[in-house]
DNA sequence: CAACCGATCACCT
DNA sequence: GGTGATCGGTTGC
């Protein structure tokens, strides 16, 4: 929480500060990919920690993971929000850019906020970044720290599960506009 | 090989 | 605040 997420391509970079995050666990977690057990799908998840998990939903969106946890033991974690730091135009850009009707210029909140927007706005698919050591700055995709430290960070239930409703295991940075919803 | 089911979003009211 | 779009991975026959 407070890293930053960036994107390099085309020379240019695309940055958001990590703001939104849900904990998946392993067996013990029925919400988890990995509850039912290693695929080819989640090998990731059981794999090193440090490497992105990246999974195709509803058909229409791709969510952006990092594997925790040491080699051999699933955990993850899922970023549904980031606060756009850097690159406004080129998240605008792979967003189709989305306008604020009243204001009629770019809305920021409609970049990254939510797993599915923020994985279009850094054109994150699984072909492309599922896989990828985080953790490696000359990647085209990685974590970077510049010392920011949230003051406060606030826990809720996960959203859009169906099983194990209530643990909180949702992690948000409290007052930051960009959450997904308070 | 067919059926089922989402770690969601955009658009409408 | 409600709902339709949309398709890959998994499971079960």
């Amino acid at each position: 929480m407070g890293k930053i997420l960036v994107r390099r391509q085309r020379g240019k970079l695309l940055a958001g500060r990590i703001v939104e995050v849900e904990a998946y666990l392993g067996a013990d977690d029925p919400a988890a990919h990995s509850a039912s057990g290693q695929t080819p799908r989640n090998a990731v998840l059981f794999g090193p920690p440090g490497h992105s998990y990246v999974y195709f939903v509803y058909g229409n969106h791709f969510c952006f993971n990092v594997s925790c946890l040491p080699d051999g033991e699933a955990g993850g974690v899922l970023f549904r929000a980031l606060e756009p730091v850097a690159g406004i135009e080129g998240m605008a850009e792979a967003r189709g850019v989305l306008f604020n009707r009243e204001k009629g210029r770019v809305d920021l909140r409609q970049l990254t906020s939510g797993p599915g927007r923020l994985a279009q706005a850094f054109g994150i698919t699984r072909e492309r970044d599922n896989d990828k050591d985080l953790t490696r700055t000359r990647s085209d995709l990685f974590i970077a720290d510049d010392a920011f430290r949230p003051k406060c960070i606030e826990v809720t239930p996960r959203i859009g599960i169906t099983k194990a409703v209530a643990h909180p295991l949702r992690y948000i940075i409290a007052g930051n506009k960009f959450v997904s919803k308070p």
